[in-house]
DNA sequence: GGCCCTATCTATAAAAG
DNA sequence: TCTTTTATAGATAGGGC
């Protein structure tokens, strides 16, 4: 930040307003530099670093670049999930069984659910009891039978989350896709799409397994 | 470039080699630094531009800290949309999506059972206290306190549930639309344990369709 | 105390208008 | 390109858990 003085050829960096550039060709040049900066900045941290970094931009006609260490793929698994090693691409099939998954999932979670809210409720109608009470022992008998309720409602959520733990981390059944090999370290620019796969739901097809899986029995 | 008169009181930036530092805690510091700088660039390149940009990096401590504009969420769908397989029927880059999205709501769920078992534990204690203690008044106290923690706690579980409800009913996440109303942006920030926002799980903005595929109903 | 992260300061390298 | 504005290396101190 010194300021030397003297003949000047150009205006040099001029300080900018922090909001949208209006001239849509300044902007275009601008974006083109900050970008590439951008990037380098990325690939410098990761570098110096040795850390994991996901960046992905759209550019103003809609490209994408992305930047990832060691790929963009796995930062976003394990940006959502937390675990390093991302799921591997799976068939239809298992994705037909992922969806019986969820379903039962979403079964469990609705029986609970209803049942939160009953003791929910309950739990409100004591409290408004006991504010209403003017008889310890009355209070205290009520509150503690709730708290022994509530004890079981948590082993039972706490099962439940179990269970979607390992629908989660279900093994792959099989896998009858092509898939392209992974990359490394993807450089910074147009990106084509990784091509994650991560635990993938759904898609139906004809004939059922005969068996569930282990991991599926709930 | 001026040379500074007499005493230094610090050699100023100095030229490093682009690789790991090897000083654990010059990489942290340095870590720290870029990381920050790194997100105000990305922030002023969205605003100045106007562009989406999502940035994921995680510390050398395993913290995770994003950035998004709009979201990040939105990005990484829009990123693993992107045209390069117009599949048939059901998108895999949707189920991606939406796959990568469970995985989160199981993080979320890791949490909230984390808390289940810390409270559990603790009303565990508190019983065993009241077992031996004499004191009924002392007893009420504690036996009151754990009632109104269970109710906060069935609260949050309920409203996760509710996330997930909508996750597994979502219609899918195909439509990439080219415009879209410049959002708030997410600020940059600890998005390790826990810091992923709740309320924007399993939300589908784009082009939904009426009705949820066929491997998705419940 | 240890670990991990952040803040401050100065002089200089690097970004960007 | 060229100058000005910024980012940040290095050193150190502070803070939260």
């Amino acid at each position: 930040m010194a300021p030397p003085q003297g003949k000047k050829k150009s205006l040099g960096r001029r300080k900018i307003d922090m909001k949208l550039i209006a001239d849509e060709n300044a902007r275009t040049v601008t974006f083109s530099k900050r970008r590439a900066g951008l990037f380098k900045k990325a690939t410098e941290l990761s570098v110096l670093c040795g850390t994991q970094i996901a960046l992905i931009i759209f550019s103003l006609g809609g490209r994408a670049y992305s930047f990832g260490h060691p790929d963009v793929e796995s930062i976003i698994g394990r940006f959502f999930n937390r675990v390093p090693i991302p799921t591997p691409q799976e068939s239809g099939h298992a994705m037909r069984i992922r969806a019986a998954m969820l379903h039962e999932i979403k079964g469990q979670l609705d029986e609970k659910s209803e049942e939160l809210n009953t003791k929910k409720k309950r739990g409100k109608e004591i409290e408004a009891a006991l504010e209403s009470s003017s008889y310890q022992t009355t209070e205290e008998r009520l509150d503690r039978l709730n708290f022994h309720q509530l004890q079981k409602l948590k082993e039972k959520l706490e099962k439940l989350r179990e269970q979607i733990h390992r629908l989660v981390n279900a093994p792959p059944v099989n896998a009858d896709d092509a898939v392209e090999p992974p990359n490394s370290t993807n450089a910074a620019g147009p990106a084509g799409t990784g091509e994650l796969d991560l635990a993938n739901v759904g898609r139906n097809e004809v004939g059922a397994s005969p068996v569930p899986p282990d991991w599926l029995k709930l």
